[in-house]
RNA sequence: GGCCUCAUGGUCAAGCGGUUAAGACACCGCCCUUUCACGGCGGAAUCAGGGGUUCGAUUCCCCUUGAGGCUACCA
């Protein structure tokens, strides 16, 4: 075929098209950098929700670019129709912000571009990839394709049988030889197509490419004539990368390991751009065990937490999925977080090459370490002002609760915090608190313990009640349980216990389960004289007044 | 099926040819204790299997096995 008929069949499909790339071009400027100075974006679907996958990529891109004090840009990725989402970009500027990470470049929700290489929005830049796409069949790299679309994938395996013989190397569309005539007579039909590339490979070449992750790569060169316009004129994801990214000056491409597989097509399309290759970062996905004891991608179908408004439905800091995060990219920030509690997070800087190669398992229980960690560091003022924080968005009865009794409620959170060198790590998330602080809110419902135990206890709380005063200090209610239980038979010193176990009812720790479980209903709780004194006189001796 | 990636305790993992194979979570003991916690000490537990290369392999190479991903006009 004529090299000029590839233009007469760009012109004849792309009428409307009149921008060329170097138009384009023009309006982009070079970024200048400094060595070692990371361009890199996020780059999310607007799909509704934010996958913690895809939250990790956003976390490791922020942390490539602060640490080399490079630049971090938001680009939408909106060209899948079928998955567009209403208000999803609200979702995921929420997230970002909640979390801190803050963008150099990006579009506001209200459609202003901040920073030089917008539209940040994909489905703002259909001419530019019309653009690109016209001098790619103008220079016989690429092609219209008349083809009936394929939907899913049964769709596409079914077309495959009858497009492509078997064993075959290479996936060559039977639109790839079309002459000007017969595109012509199609296009006057009205029908629409899409443009695929042309490949020029035949199947046997290979290709490497280096990740920053795993290394040097090498694999199958690509053999397929891909599609890079679809029939509604919006690329799919591999040709806006191309284009995209490098318009926007990006250096290192940040994204998932499933990824890797189809590097070798974005390789050649760079290629048939004259576009420099940029680097890659494939990281690996965040797995959960299955039913049937394998590795799988952590999912939003069956894994609450694979969302990310899971966080802050549960009420964790921040910090705690951060700094879980951090750790998965990067176990040796455990180290350094260990030697440097009191720094920021984002005083820790890694590098690249120290991010995980193999998919990780979510660990909840881990993450509920570290945050409770992070929480024991809380003043009860603070753990107070966050917990009616994510009341009032979660439980609006439980915030007017506490905003009804505001000491109380600092006092209970206060309980083996303020003050102490070693404050309590049992409180994780601020939705268990409730629960775990439920004798606040009410007459305790449940007792446990051994029933066997019922007779002494009953004796126990007789006595204790008999005698109750408020207490003055805690020395002064441990003297007075001691004075109560000594009299009932109970031991006060554990090692005259420990010698002759039988010559006592029990020790004092006994003594004191029988009285914490009266009071609150759970065998462990902050010290029982802080509780006593924030219940009151009145509400102490009634719960004291219950028998097993 | 084809192509690609990965493989150290239950989990997260350090390790870059010679180590008693770190550390963290979880688990189990013990200690401390004026209760609950916190804390301290200790324990059990790992290099998937088989071949090479080497004086020596967890580390390098090959095969096997296993797991995951991709194989769409989804990203």
């Amino acid at each position: 075929m004529q090299t000029n008929q590839y233009q007469q069949i760009a012109d004849l499909i792309f009428p409307d098209v009149t921008l060329s790339t170097e138009e384009i071009f023009a309006r982009y400027p070079r970024r200048e950098l400094r060595d070692g100075q990371v361009v890199t974006r996020y780059a999310p679907s607007p799909t509704g929700m934010m996958h913690i996958g895809n939250f990790f990529q956003a976390f490791i891109s922020y942390n490539l670019a602060k640490n080399t004090d490079g630049v971090l840009f938001l680009r939408i990725e909106d060209t899948d129709e079928k998955r567009k989402v209403q208000s999803a970009r609200e979702v995921i500027y929420h997230i970002l912000d909640e979390y801190d990470i803050k963008f150099d470049e990006y579009q506001t929700l209200d459609g202003k571009d901040v920073g030089a290489y917008g539209p940040y929005v994909q489905s703002q830049r259909t001419e530019i990839y019309k653009a690109f796409a016209k001098k790619l069949v103008a220079e016989g790299k690429a092609f219209p394709c008349f083809c009936k679309k394929t939907e899913g994938k049964d769709d596409v395996l079914k077309q495959r049988q009858t497009k492509f013989a078997e064993d075959d190397e290479k996936e060559y569309d039977p639109c790839r030889d079309l002459s000007f005539d017969e595109v012509k007579k199609h296009i006057d039909n009205g029908e629409s197509f899409a443009v695929r590339l042309r490949t020029k490979n035949t199947g046997s070449e290979r290709v490497k490419f280096y990740d920053l992750i795993k290394g040097q790569l090498e694999a199958k060169a690509n053999a397929k004539d891909f599609v890079l316009l679809k029939s509604d004129g919006v690329p799919p994801y591999a040709f806006a990368h191309a284009i995209d990214d490098t318009l926007m000056g990006t250096t290192v491409v940040v994204r998932g390991e499933e990824y890797i597989s189809s590097t070798p097509a974005h390789i050649e399309l760079f290629e048939a751009l004259g576009f420099k290759p940029i680097k890659y970062c494939h990281n690996p996905l965040i797995c959960k065990i299955g039913d049937n004891g394998n590795r799988r991608k952590i999912s939003k179908r069956y894994d609450p937490e694979a969302d990310m408004r899971f966080y802050s439905d549960e009420g964790y800091p921040k910090e705690a999925v951060l700094e879980y995060l951090l750790g998965m990219i990067n176990s040796g920030f455990e180290i350094w977080r260990k030697n440097n509690p009191d720094k920021p997070w984002q005083d820790f800087k890694f590098g690249i090459d120290d991010i995980t190669t193999v998919a990780p398992i979510f660990d909840i229980i881990k993450l509920n370490d570290i945050s409770k960690n992070i929480i024991s560091t809380y003043s009860g003022e603070k753990l107070y002002s966050c917990w009616l924080d994510w009341a009032e968005k979660n439980d609006s009865k439980l915030a007017e609760i506490l905003k009804s009794d505001r000491q109380k409620f600092i006092g209970l959170c206060a309980m083996d915090r303020d003050g102490s060198p070693k404050p309590r790590k049992d409180i994780y998330n601020m939705k268990m608190m409730k629960e775990y602080f439920s004798y606040m809110f009410d007459s305790p419902a449940q007792f446990e313990i051994d029933p066997a135990d019922h007779q002494n206890a009953n004796a126990l709380l007789d006595a204790y009640l008999q005698s109750f005063e408020m207490p003055e200090s805690n020395e002064d209610w441990f003297n007075h349980v001691k004075a109560v239980a000594a009299a009932v038979g109970y031991a006060t010193d554990n090692k005259l216990y420990k010698q002759n176990p039988e010559n006592f009812k029990g020790n004092i720790a006994k003594a004191c389960e029988y009285i914490r479980v009266a009071i609150t209903g759970r065998k462990n709780s902050p010290t029982l004289f802080n509780i006593i004194e924030l219940l009151g006189e009145s509400e102490t001796k009634k719960r004291l007044s219950h028998r097993f």
